[in-house]
DNA sequence: TCACGTCAAGCAGAT
DNA sequence: ATCTGCTTGACGTGA
């Protein structure tokens, strides 16, 4: 078991999701971000390392404006050997890595547009991932979409275009659990069609589901995860103290947290913890379980 | 130096 | 109709 945190390190004064303005765009500018993004990324493995934390996502921003048409920069040679440097830390470090895109990447759209923009923005994770010749154990995780007034319909559409893509992209495509939309007998539905691998959410579960238990879903899930996928991901996370439902948490409730560990203890699973501190609930959390078998047992 | 409106992009649910 | 949340505040203009 390997417990992460996402994009942000707040105790470093580096961020690596630099961005800048659409209108301000200049190939200078755009070459000073992305080295400026590459280098606070190796800070944080750095930080992570010494701290003991191997399992971390990276942001989407790293390159700003990636899969825009306005991107007529060959950032990916550019900075080949940044990528390249990055990835041997991570591998010889034994990290695992994942990435998210934001909420503009739908691939079940009805908009023939967004789905166009979704495949672009989709191969740029994937090359991310591959410049930094990660294997298929770093994954891209995505939810599965919008609903659209029909499910059943979306869900269809979700599976049609995800079997279309190309086998680069599917090897490290991952779905997650939604709280309000696509639950996990919904992604179950859909790896049956596709094999592709499920990441649960244990705080959307709890949100949204078919009446599965938690270790019912455990279960369910983890079938969805194959050899070459590595071990399987679960995001935890509690509702905000007195926030409205589906708030993310500020820090981690330990309390909460000792009780789900204790009811996944016939599991062995890397975890994202999606709190708004970050690495500080990390270190929190793997100060509780340092006497775990599990932790870093891989 | 700082406040605060805006930022490439979608979708659903709440207000 | 407008706002909020999502992975996430950062950018940058104008005072």
């Amino acid at each position: 078991m390997k417990i992460g945190y996402p994009c942000i390190n707040l105790s470093l004064d580096c961020r690596s999701s630099r961005t800048f303005r659409l209108k301000n765009y200049s190939e200078k500018r755009l070459k000073e971000i992305i080295k400026s993004n590459l280098d606070c990324l190796l800070n944080i493995l750095k930080y992570n390392k010494e701290n003991r934390i191997h399992f971390f996502r990276i942001t989407s921003d790293l390159i700003p404006f990636a899969s825009h048409s306005i991107m007529n920069f060959y950032w990916q040679k550019y900075f080949k050997s940044d990528f390249w440097q990055i990835g041997q830390f991570i591998k010889k470090n034994k990290m695992r890595i994942t990435m998210h895109p934001g909420q503009y990447t739908v691939l079940n759209s009805i908009n023939q547009k967004v789905y166009k923009n979704s495949l672009l923005d989709l191969a740029y994770h994937v090359e991310v991932l591959d410049l930094m010749e990660l294997d298929s154990k770093a994954k891209i995780q995505i939810h599965v979409g919008g609903v659209y007034q029909n499910k059943q319909e979306s869900i269809n559409r979700f599976i049609k275009r995800y079997n279309s893509l190309d086998d680069n992209i599917k090897r490290r495509l991952i779905i997650e659990n939604d709280e309000k939309s696509y639950n996990l007998n919904d992604c179950l539905q859909i790896h049956k069609k596709t094999e592709i691998p499920i990441v649960l959410d244990v705080y959307h579960h709890e949100c949204f589901n078919s009446g599965e238990s938690l270790s019912e879903a455990f279960k369910l899930f983890f079938k969805t995860w194959y050899d070459e996928d590595g071990i399987p991901i679960v995001h935890y996370s509690s509702q905000k103290v007195g926030g409205k439902k589906g708030n993310h948490a500020n820090e981690i409730d330990l309390n909460h947290f000792e009780q789900f560990i204790k009811n996944t203890l016939d599991f062995n699973f890397d975890l994202m913890l999606e709190i708004k501190d970050k690495e500080k609930s990390v270190l929190k959390a793997m100060k509780l379980i340092k006497n775990d078998p599990r932790f870093n047992s891989d």
